[in-house]
DNA sequence: ATAATTAAGTCAATATGACTGACCTAAAAA
DNA sequence: TTTTTAGGTCAGTCATATTGACTTAATTAT
């Protein structure tokens, strides 16, 4: 027996419990994505610019280093995506007080595709809580929520 | 108003609430897979490797078959990855009953390989739900499988 | 007032993961 | 004997992301 095994024994959440939570992981993910990414493909785009409209979206007047800050990946890979949603008119920009800093929102436009992207999923998940209760629901997020790494835990509770 | 909302608003699960779970999916989702990366990075392998070491591990004497089924990805991109993990010595190769398939399985190196990546995977869960109840832990696998499409349900079922 | 830092942008090269389409071989099933 | 299946391969393409080097303009700190 390995030592991993003895450590998860006295828990009812063996080995094999928490592998199915790992492949879980990836089903839902993969499924969760699928959708948004059908529509994308129509117009050229990838998830990164769902990702990028969505927290536009939620964040109004979001600056390129907040936005990368959430999104954590570099100015560079951001740059291709950003410039092709301000090009085709999706986002509009905006200089900040601070004149270094622009600013980040959407389009009558941006605002359509993000609502047409954003409500797959959220009647996605819709449909799948619906038919839960409020406790297993609850359970649900808390234990997500933990599955963050804290840094970016705060990050999601400062935007949340 | 709009549609969504109106349909949502009996629910104590409003629109807002639900796209915190969108964000939530994908915090949890990068936060997941970041350490076994890592990992990975170092040997010149990515998360596709992990994936097919992973289900391998599952199931041992898969077929290429099977293991597309489970990945949903065309042959030609497993291709890549797998003869780099076979031409590496991490998995092996034998003829099944079925002279037409392959079965793959493996080594001592790739369980090494294997047991290395999953158990920061692991170890990341155990520490997550260690802090939970039964009831917590059950509505976050019970809502979770619910994300899961019905057809890759069905296939989560067949291999656990 | 000057120096240092910050926000943003850009060029170039590279890696990974995925795709489509076309085509092939060998074995099993119809 | 024909058809289907399992697997393999070549070629081209795309999306996402990286590192590294460098620039400009604006703000802060000394």
């Amino acid at each position: 027996m390995t030592d991993l095994k003895k450590l998860l024994t006295p828990l009812f959440l063996n080995e094999n419990e928490i592998r199915k939570i790992i492949e879980l992981m990836f089903f839902s993910y993969r499924d969760f994505t699928s959708g948004p990414d059908k529509v994308l493909e129509k117009i050229n785009f990838g998830r990164a610019h769902h990702r990028v409209i969505y927290f536009v979206k939620k964040s109004n007047n979001l600056t390129i280093k907040e936005l990368l800050s959430i999104l954590q990946i570099t100015k560079q890979s951001l740059s291709r995506v950003l410039n092709q949603l301000v090009k085709e008119g999706y986002i509009v920009l905006s200089t900040g007080e601070d004149k270094r800093t622009k600013k980040l929102s959407l389009s009558k436009k941006g605002e359509q595709l993000e609502k047409k992207l954003s409500e797959i999923q959220i009647l996605k998940i819709y449909n799948v809580i619906k038919n839960f209760d409020e406790n297993d629901i609850n359970g649900f997020k808390k234990v997500l929520f933990q599955m963050v790494d804290i840094k970016n835990q705060k990050k999601f509770n400062e935007i949340n």
